[in-house]
DNA sequence: CTTTAAAATGAATATATATTCGCTTATATT
DNA sequence: AATATAAGCGAATATATATTCATTTTAAAG
């Protein structure tokens, strides 16, 4: 008997979000999926039972493997102003190198097909980023308002500047990065 | 003869808007904007040539409002920290008063409806907001970093608060929303 | 009050899109 | 190597959606 190919899935996901990306969420049939993925359109509901299976499950992929590369690197030893800034550049770079995750993630938000449940599940994976801005704060580095507000601050700052980074076509260099880091810095500091 | 009337396509307007934060731009469809709008699908079609006319339509109208509110109140005597506030303060209550208009003009950016012609008509608009940043660099207040930057910055912050704040149903009381500014100056200032 | 031209209608049509299904192909297992 | 079983296919089907159009209603103009 013949398997399932896990690099298929990736190759769907791929596409999927290339098109997303281009197109718009609107913009994107399963025929466009399966045409950009190399595969029949009868194949895509081998691996999903249909349009709203396949956009959620991709939702929670890229929900996850953010999260996961996010923390690289981090370890409650070093003190919090760098390690804050390691994970700072980790979401950055990984914002800039999966533009397309970006894009989809905030056509998803508002979108029929996201269920409450996988909704839910992606919410529930910023606990850890809770957890590190109330170690900020008990440290005193930062300042002592609401922790959901400071998070919504910064990750507001960095998908905007990561949108206008592809739209303009400007590159990010290293002085326009650590920049863009004082000004998230400055605003939280203490 | 019966003459157009200026007020349906507020309606409309109002339909499309209510329909696309609720259900994203994917899934609305004429037939929904008719019966939201309390209009027959035909109708639709008096006011506009399609689909994308209307979209664009749309685009257009949230973009101006949303720039012609934000300098309410701007005069260039004031100094800068008050004005800088008030604007600010002019964008955030817009953004949460018409916070459907937010979703809308996200979903639009990456979809296939809207025109480079209608983008690049929505940037011009942008002009006060960048000779207001300069104002405030040469009167070394804020850093002298690249204006577009400090903008995204503060306009990625902002429109993330907006949406969080709708999605927890938490009340952005006074003294929240002076944190937030409280963040922004800080992230800004020399 | 009558005329007239345009708005308004919504069922009918055209089009686009998701999904299914009978068939073919590939590959694990024996 | 033979067999079995699921993947893979893509044309056909079902469904959803945009758009048109023949007809009715409305209100401005004479």
């Amino acid at each position: 008997m013949k398997r399932k190919d896990d690099k298929k899935v990736t190759q769907i996901f791929q596409a999927a979000l290339r098109l997303v990306a281009e197109k718009g969420l609107s913009g994107v049939t399963m025929g466009d999926i399966s045409r950009e993925a190399g595969i029949a359109t009868g194949t895509l509901y081998v691996y999903f039972k249909g349009k709203d299976e396949l956009i959620n499950a991709l939702f929670a992929a890229c929900r996850e493997n953010s999260v996961q590369v996010s923390f690289k690197g981090y370890n409650p030893q070093i003190p919090f102003k760098p390690a804050f800034k390691n994970i700072w550049l980790n979401i950055l770079r990984y914002k800039l190198q999966h533009f397309e995750e970006v894009i989809f993630m905030e056509q998803c938000y508002h979108s029929p097909f996201i269920t409450n449940d996988t909704r839910e599940k992606a919410l529930q994976l910023s606990a850890p980023f809770y957890a590190l801005m109330e170690r900020g704060q008990k440290e005193q580095l930062i300042k002592q308002a609401d922790v959901g507000l400071l998070l919504t601050f910064i990750i507001g700052a960095m998908n905007e500047l990561v949108k206008q980074t592809h739209y303009s076509s400007i590159t990010l260099n290293r002085s326009k990065i650590n920049t863009a880091f004082d000004l998230c810095w400055d605003a939280l500091k203490a």
